[in-house]
DNA sequence: GGCACATCCGGCATTATGCCGGTTATGCCG
DNA sequence: CGGCATAACCGGCATAATGCCGGATGTGCC
């Protein structure tokens, strides 16, 4: 999974941003044929470089609540913790970070109550030391 | 912008996971014709819901790394610290928050040196209180 | 040299796309 | 009520993109 040479890293630039492109464009601006491009991208994604391909939302969902939730563990790593985490549908994002936190976990919930409920949820594990909940208010600067 | 109606929140949630989906298939999954679904992806595009389509690069290089900057404010709001943040290259997300934090700040940098610099680059404006980092280990969870 | 392997190219049948005319549903107003 | 404008939908045809494959080229190895 390392043997990424420059014409991979064209594309992957070229794809995290207009991933829609067709096969054809991406190779015309490359200077590879198209299946020789086709062939790349396949490998790129059988490889699990290119997890998948997404439409980027403008703030879908005046709905939606997007919070992160700063863990401290008592112990770490914790296993149980993640595949807790990895049972709420809420869940967007868990990054094991270092430093006095344990845990970035990116949240998407419809309501505060669903919040309320996602965090009794995470601090009734055991192996949870601290719990802080930050809502985002406003989006400011998101890139690709 | 507020007229997105249950089958066009039906298009984002597919799209927002496979952006590459033919027209057509999409069509075929909300049960509408590929003309009518093609318009109305267009619409979105042009109405800034849909911002472009990205591809899902899963940890391009081992050489990134990849840290969350905790800030802290003297005065909030700051448009200034927002400024200067945009500039930096190495700032891939930017959320203001509630709570005893500011801004949950996403970076990508190159090298250690690199989050250094940027951190003395952020932490030199005034109005900074408090500046907290914690590096990435590993991304546990990420969804769409 | 001869071989295995990776990478590339081009072509052809299939599939998707862009474009546009035509149909239906809805609301408005004389 | 009838006429009219508008929005949203459908289907068809020419064009463009894709999947699939055989074959060429380059490189390292025995």
């Amino acid at each position: 999974m390392q043997d990424t040479d420059a014409i991979d890293r064209t594309i992957l630039s070229i794809l995290s941003r207009e991933a829609r492109i067709p096969m054809k464009s991406l190779a015309g601006r490359i200077g590879l044929s198209r299946s020789a491009t086709t062939e790349r991208v396949n490998r790129l994604e059988r490889a699990g470089v290119i997890r998948g391909y997404r439409a980027d939302i403008g703030q879908l969902d005046d709905g939606q609540i997007h919070a992160f939730l700063l863990l401290t563990l008592k112990r770490t790593p914790s296993l149980d913790v993640l595949d807790h985490l990895a049972g709420f549908s809420a869940v967007r994002k868990v990054s094991s970070v270092s430093g006095q936190l344990d845990l970035v976990v990116e949240v998407e919930v419809g309501s505060i109550n669903g919040l309320n409920e996602l965090r009794d949820g995470i601090s009734a594990m055991d192996n949870i030391e601290d719990l802080t909940t930050s809502i985002v208010l406003r989006r400011d600067i998101e890139r690709s």
